[in-house]
DNA sequence: ATGCGCTGTTACAGACTGTTACACATTTCA
DNA sequence: TGAAATGTGTAACAGTCTGTAACAGCGCAT
């Protein structure tokens, strides 16, 4: 069943207001104590009154929507330092569950606001998150909509290298704390031609298993050049010398 | 044609600034001369310095993104009232054309972050946007990542057909003022595919065609049902009662 | 009126992915 | 320890959607 962990959300709601200037969101959290969640344990559901925004502090935790049949979508996977329950609708529009043991701070939405209504610093750094936020979607809707099984895997595999590390130059080795299944929901793709698509990319020598849920980047290069974004410098693919079709802006 | 009702506003280029209490968002613009873009033409392009946030006040926009090898990704469509180029990034992340004869205002990134900065009435507009377009975004992927081509299909009519009547209750017709290939391209699938599916939907009288770019809706109810969204009350589909598969929330 | 070009439709073979099934590994619990 | 449950990997088959092509409809120019 969904334990909620420790729901001792207690008001320090609008303790928050009494540092005169908070510069980072992450300051409004910080007073907040931290709730557990346990693996598999939901933070909120699609539908819910939406009274709290979150700051995921530790752990991974998967959004997602599920259509009629039981078909499910992850939308996104939210890493310590990201902020969920950002809306202005009056219920969330999609569920939060935790993909690893989760540690989260909450504040209520009202006091959210308060706080980014009188605080200049803030407002434009919530105004980038959601920029980002919306950036994010879009490479997401081109991955679903134009690229490959393979392509799909390569790029959530380069994503996730980048996420993992803070952003820091990307390591040899990706973590992938959710399961198969998880990633299948996230790429548009099933189980198992995730699995496939994996085993051919060790085949091929581009990554190599560390693990059931990590992979060492044996080639970065060929990695970024299949994730098919036909980025600036074009890389050298195996398929041969793409055309490079003139763009035509119609 | 869709012409908004056209009032004439002349040129009174900054003189947005001198109403003290600005209530919406469209009044940010209203004094602002109207540009027009012939079928086709670009108003931005990806990678171009952001430098303008526009209003589309009449005709509609194709907002995208192009990968590598050429392929293109559709990831809007703006009519009148909406809102293009909002980001805070520097460069503008996808490109903006005219897919009919349109008409935008335009104002300074700076004179709209300025404007909306000290007007606590605007604030919450710009975040309810914001939030709308990140909701629409988060239906597209769903749409793209589970959806069959019928019901991606379907699901843009009915899209369609409440947006163009300006969200009142949603006609009998349905405007498609874009080409079968920007349909394609926004619904992830090729033209012949979208082709055959209307040529599908048309056999089973659930629409009918009227003239090249409109269709009447025939049978509501039905189209309604073919979206897979699954909502509230079950549609009584054609392949029998689903059986509402509980959604076991892990 | 005729021809050309663009858009849209239809047909058919084929590719990629989904479906189904089963084997194996790991974890949990009796 | 063993059995069940869960997660994962592999394979054969099937299905949807795609790619290619030819054709039809419409607008526009010669």
């Amino acid at each position: 069943m969904l334990s909620t962990g420790s729901n001792a959300h207690s008001n320090f709601a609008a303790v928050a207001m009494m540092k005169p200037q908070l510069e980072t969101l992450d300051e409004l959290f910080a007073a907040v104590p931290r709730e557990t969640l346990d693996v598999g344990a939901g933070l909120f559901w699609e539908g819910d009154r939406a009274q709290h925004i979150f700051e995921v502090s530790e752990g991974v935790l998967r959004i997602f929507k599920i259509i009629g049949d039981g078909r499910r979508v992850i939308t996104g996977f939210l890493y310590a330092g990201d902020m969920v329950g950002l809306t202005l609708r009056d219920v969330y529009l999609y569920s939060a569950e935790a993909v690893t043991p989760v540690k989260v701070r909450r504040l209520t939405k009202k006091a959210f606001q308060d706080a980014v209504e009188h605080s200049p610093e803030l407002r434009p750094r919530l105004f980038a998150l959601m920029c980002d936020e919306m950036a994010a979607a879009q490479d997401q809707m081109v991955l679903l909509s134009r690229k490959s099984a393979e392509e799909r895997v390569c790029s959530f595999l380069m994503l996730t290298a980048r996420r993992m590390q803070g952003n820091r130059q990307l390591g040899r080795t990706v973590q992938l704390p959710m399961s198969r299944q998880d990633m299948a929901d996230y790429l548009g793709l099933t189980i198992e031609t995730v699995s496939r698509t994996i085993t051919k990319l060790i085949a091929r020598g581009v990554i190599a298993p560390n693990g059931r849920h990590a992979f060492d980047i044996a080639k970065p290069g060929k990695l970024l050049a299949l994730c098919g974004d036909g980025d600036s410098y074009e890389e050298i693919g195996e398929r041969g010398a793409k055309t490079r079709q003139a763009v035509w802006p119609h």
